[in-house]
DNA sequence: CTGAAAGCGCTTACAG
DNA sequence: CTGAAAGCGCTTACAG
């Protein structure tokens, strides 16, 4: 905050009041063309900028969007950072970020809201319900990613195809490679992507009559080490597995450490297949057979109904973005 | 923005007046322990929190803070992320981020600056100079993240020790591997991790007589997909090279795919080596020997100095985190 | 098309 | 220890 040229200097420049300078910078009422002229030669001139918070004071406005989501980790962040910016900068927004671990119990003090933000993008269930449900009552704008909406309010949402994604890898799984004996490592609790890839697991399970074994399914957080400490246990169980399911590609990861370790052949003896299709997918050994899951174009749509919220432009109120089968050689392709 | 309780709603059900409220809310003044509890239970009553543009406004300060860095990609940003925001929560900070693509010639609109942010955190050259000495002149707070001081300036630095990190695996390559035909990947122009690594490249070199030979250099730019076609071309002219030194590990992934698609073994034929030791690094095949730098460290200090700044309190100028030799097999250990 | 003025919700000298 | 009041830099009815 150092001292700067005001919109009084501007004026005085220009021989105008403030309220004509602000309505050529904000173009909100016509200005006689000659007068414009002479604030924009003046705005120049003093190389004035906008105070942003008193913008924000008068005008009742922030011009800034808020992003709520866990600690940034895993190579599921970047590619939906990236969506997210692109889409609020396209728009002339700026954003503002706060990472969370949501503790269960602890109520979660967040900095953003209603005072410093327009509308906010809320990334699985990184705000807690009241929270959520007050600003859903102040007409609050807001966006959820990766997660539906809770009975009761109108938040738009943005999700995957998680269950479709899911069920077409897993029985390509059983009908490819004839695998019965697959795995699925779960991710967090209360994660909806997760669930749904479970749903589509179920699924394909079901179409092929393989009976669904419940000690076949284990946690792993969409966690590399979760997943690693998961499939070390089902290995020194002696579970009989052939195939796995990781979740996501950070789960698949772990699985095929504990493989390694345990001088399993991928994919001759055990199958590994994730979920996502991060960068990473296609330099793992063997690469990656995985769903591609578009994580920055959701980012980028995330933002892009935001904003039609904050501008009281109609909204989708749900977009499932489509997955896709990606074939590489960890399902025993090739 | 949406009508919530003021400060003189607050007052008045506490009875006081609204400077009192605010000297309770920023404890910047003694108030008597009576009247603050009155005051406390009001703001608990009508969950009152201050409106940020206002408080700003007034108070010329924003309690936020800027970070400019390019987009978002790659494994070194996650990390970087994460050490500036914890740093900047601990200190009850707000994260402005802005991702930008430095453009040559094209001077940077970038949104981040006195009016929004109590001072900035630059990554490598995402500022372009005229606007780094403009705010330098304001005397705003500022710290330069992996670049030096420009001279004539005044803002602190926090930089990994790029060289001697370098030399170190270079050595080992050439010591304990009896390599000897040692090639480099450059990063971006301009960058000066880029520039010390090479640095360190050549006084390894040097001190083990070696020539150091311009073919066996040439530029990725921290990039994989750059690397690999650098790599294939060194590959295709039969440049003999007996190790690779990747300048980071982005690249280090580059000339592994190149290598492996040559049909070239990697370590037996040809070393390879990067820098950084990013999360993928021990997860590549072979696993990566690489120098770690403390990414999620730098980020920490660079917000923790910043915010030093900001609060005048005085800063160290000039911070090289170490780094260190990570042996796995790349190299050709084990 | 343009200006004077109120007001956005705070902080901070200035008095007392 | 506390209050009345000015002021932060804008936007936006309201007049004209």
């Amino acid at each position: 905050m150092s001292s700067r040229f005001t919109i009084a200097d501007v004026a005085r420049r220009a021989g105008v009041s403030i309220a004509t300078v602000s309505r050529v910078l904000n173009q909100t009422a016509t200005v006689a063309p000659a007068t414009a002229e002479r604030v924009r030669a003046s705005v120049a001139e003093l190389n004035y900028t906008p105070h942003t918070a008193a913008r924000a004071l008068a005008g009742k406005k922030t011009n800034t969007v808020g992003l709520i989501l866990p600690a940034i980790s895993g190579a599921f962040f970047p590619p939906m950072l990236r969506g997210v910016e692109r889409s609020v900068r396209e728009n002339g927004f700026d954003l503002l970020i706060y990472s969370t671990q949501p503790r269960r119990g602890e109520p979660i003090h967040h900095p953003l809201g209603e005072h410093n933000t327009d509308g906010l993008i809320i990334f699985t269930n990184c705000l807690d319900d009241s929270e959520l449900s007050r600003l859903n009552d102040l007409s609050f704008p807001m966006i959820l990613l990766h997660r539906t909406t809770p009975a009761g309010m109108a938040i738009p949402s943005v999700v995957f195809e998680n269950k479709a994604g899911a069920r077409r890898l897993v029985e390509h799984l059983i009908t490819v490679h004839g695998r019965h004996q697959i795995a699925f490592l779960r991710g967090p609790a209360n994660n909806e992507d997760s669930y749904w890839r479970e749903e589509g697991y179920g699924e394909a399970l079901d179409a092929h009559d393989i009976a669904y074994d419940p000690a076949r399914v284990a946690v792993a957080n969409f966690d590399e080490a979760d997943a690693q400490t998961a499939v070390n246990r089902w290995l020194v169980d002696g579970l009989p597995i052939d195939a796995i399911f990781a979740g996501d590609d950070d789960a698949a990861l772990g699985a095929l450490n504990a493989l390694r370790q345990a001088g399993k052949r991928v994919p001759q003896d055990v199958a590994v297949v994730g979920f996502d299709d991060v960068p990473f997918a296609r330099h793992t050994v063997p690469p990656l057979t995985t769903v591609y899951a578009p994580i920055e174009e959701a980012g980028y749509t995330a933002a892009a109904h935001l904003i039609e919220c904050i501008r009281s432009t109609p909204v989708e109120p749900f977009t499932m973005l489509p997955t896709a089968l990606v074939v590489r050689q960890s399902c025993g392709c090739l």
